[in-house]
DNA sequence: TCCAATTTAGATTGATCGATCCAAAATAGT
DNA sequence: ACTATTTTGGATCGATCAATCTAAATTGGA
């Protein structure tokens, strides 16, 4: 082998993120990490540093991916707030019943675990969550609730999306996410037309 | 020493549970057991079994702690179902900022972690989901919510309640949390009078 | 054609894990 | 007072962890 890379970086760190969501970061060994990838340790510390680096990484694709999904399923509905927020969870189910990746929500996983990351991790798991929330509540205000409605309701849906992503993992039924998100859209329609 | 145990049985469960529900169940090393318990690995063993078995029995405890609480907290409002939801959400914000005791949720920690757990016990903690869903939709059913539409509510409930123990891991405010918890009981209130 | 540069896979290291084991300690019953 | 019984704490075991290191492999440039 040579000067060159002998295997794709993005396809490595495609594999290794979904390592990562589906075991959580404790429980990804680095020997799950040569499986999945296919590489040996030598390539992943050289590629990518230590296995938090890889961690980051993976979260920052993570959100990359699904934030990308998000703001093009809710790009129609700038002024339909309902619709949007709808939207937004439907890229939600729709993640949890692709079967070409795992359950849960990788970010929810990171959450859950912040107790157990490397320090400076808790902090890349929280802007995560924040940016979300912000994604929620500028699609909110865009769509004319005043500010602080909008702030409750992007971090009341937030947080129904990480519950989504934990119950996915612990045996609740696509069905019964669905119900909860029907209710939680319900919730969010009713507290803007409360409002007007 | 002899055939009288030298440690109040009771008095270490507690303190593994709460070892336990402070850092989740891989991350609770059995060094971390006996220093949080200031027993020995021999009495750990020889009064609870294996670690899981410790971990069950500290689910338990939790369920059966936090489950009086609930009951107590929603008995008063037998017939007001959105009373009663309300002093549900009352009792868990309270343990979150409870000083003496850890953050977030026990079961919540629990089932995101499930993949991670022995086998056996992931069920036993979709149990204790299951048993939280079923004492809010007979809480909503005695207030006169029609059975469905309680089994609905609950769920999104429990859902809420997973995302709050979550949150309150990853640095969200106790602010943050009672505006969701506020935002949820307008939810189930809307749905209950929206039903009539 | 051949060497320098770089990647690679696997061996290795020190630390930590859950679990087991054992000798010392201490009381209850005789 | 003495012995049998049980508890106790620490030593120890094999396994696994993240991380480092090394030698072989490979190809681009001279």
């Amino acid at each position: 082998m040579s000067g060159r890379k002998q295997f794709d970086v993005d396809e490595a760190l495609d594999k290794s993120m979904r390592a990562f969501w589906e075991f959580g970061y404790a429980d990804t060994s680095l020997d799950v990490l040569t499986k999945a990838t296919g590489l040996g340790r030598g390539s992943l510390y050289g590629t990518f540093g230590g296995k938090n680096d890889l961690f980051v990484r993976a979260l920052e694709r993570y959100e990359q991916t699904y934030g990308a999904r998000y703001d093009a399923a809710m790009a129609p509905y700038a002024h339909d707030p309902v619709k949007a927020i709808r939207a937004f969870f439907d890229v939600v189910l729709d993640r949890i019943e692709d079967k070409d990746v795992p359950d849960g929500c990788l970010v929810a996983m990171a959450a859950a675990q912040s107790a157990t990351l490397v320090p400076g991790t808790r902090e890349r798991v929280a802007a995560s969550l924040d940016s979300q929330r912000t994604r929620l509540s500028s699609a909110l205000r865009s769509g004319g609730a005043p500010t602080k409605l909008a702030r409750e309701l992007a971090s009341f849906a937030v947080a129904v999306n990480q519950s989504l992503g934990l119950l996915s993992r612990s045996g609740s039924g696509s069905r019964e996410l669905k119900t909860i998100v029907t209710t939680t859209c319900r919730a969010v329609e009713q507290a803007l037309s409360a409002r007007t």
